[in-house]
DNA sequence: TTATATACGACTATATTAGTCGTAAATCAT
DNA sequence: ATGATTTACGACTAATATAGTCGTATATAA
């Protein structure tokens, strides 16, 4: 129930890990595994998908590994979490239009509501208020 | 990702089925499963815990049902979804203190940030304003 | 006493999330 | 060149959470 996944979890530990970091330091997916207790196939899955959206920057090879590509005030929050999750609503039918209840359903309106407010708050926050 | 659960959501549509009812007309787990398309023992376990909470009032045999107990604008949003669901946080430490990896997570803060803000946002919100 | 309804715990099924594995390709040092 | 190291990526398995079902008990109105 409302909960952030591991996935969203270790992707923002690792943002924050390379703020603290100097700028252009490359920081592998093993070291951080190791630094923060995270399975490293799993750390580095995530790794590279934030490598794919350009978020960091990827270096093969011996001593390569990972680095900021962006200055995370420029990334928004509701983005972020859509790059990593897909789609984010509180429930599905916000983007979905499969659901056979849709007629009978006296809920939609609020929820949407709710959801927009959701939306809302983190299209307002970036990147760097959490890693900062 | 920050999905509600059906459980939430049956028991949303369920009050809300109440208010556009006469006050003290009651109408039955299966009347109801019936209207909106939901698996009727499901709506029923849920009624049930509505009941025990004394959010709605339960009357057996036959002709009996279910209708409100209190006015929705009593009840706050975050206590309703902790009733039907337990705890609510988008990560499990902000109540858990179990995690191992505490030492090294570089994100509690923020994240306890966005929780106290998800959380106010429910806090300033009754039942009444998704039930109307 | 029968039919209907709530009460409730145990159980099963399904879906989502978390984590692992195998293999390929780039790159650096020797 | 070759081996060690690292990213890239899809397929797979494991674990957990959610959704839904079932059996049985109890209350109550007709």
């Amino acid at each position: 129930m409302l909960k952030i996944t591991r996935k969203v979890e270790y992707a923002l530990i690792a943002l924050r890990h390379f703020q603290n970091q100097e700028k252009d330091k490359l920081t592998s997916a093993k070291e951080m595994s190791k630094a923060y207790g995270i399975p490293q196939e799993l750390l580095a899955k995530i790794l590279q998908r934030l490598a794919r959206e350009n978020i960091v920057d990827a270096v093969k090879g011996p001593a390569g590994g990972y680095k900021l590509a962006v200055d995370p005030k420029t990334i928004n929050m509701t983005k972020f979490f859509e790059i990593m999750e897909g789609p984010m609503g509180i429930m599905d039918c916000y983007f979905d239009s499969g659901c056979e209840q849709l007629q009978s359903c006296n809920i939609r309106t609020p929820l949407n509501r709710i959801n927009d407010s959701i939306r809302s708050m983190f299209d307002n926050m970036t990147l760097a208020d959490i890693t900062y």
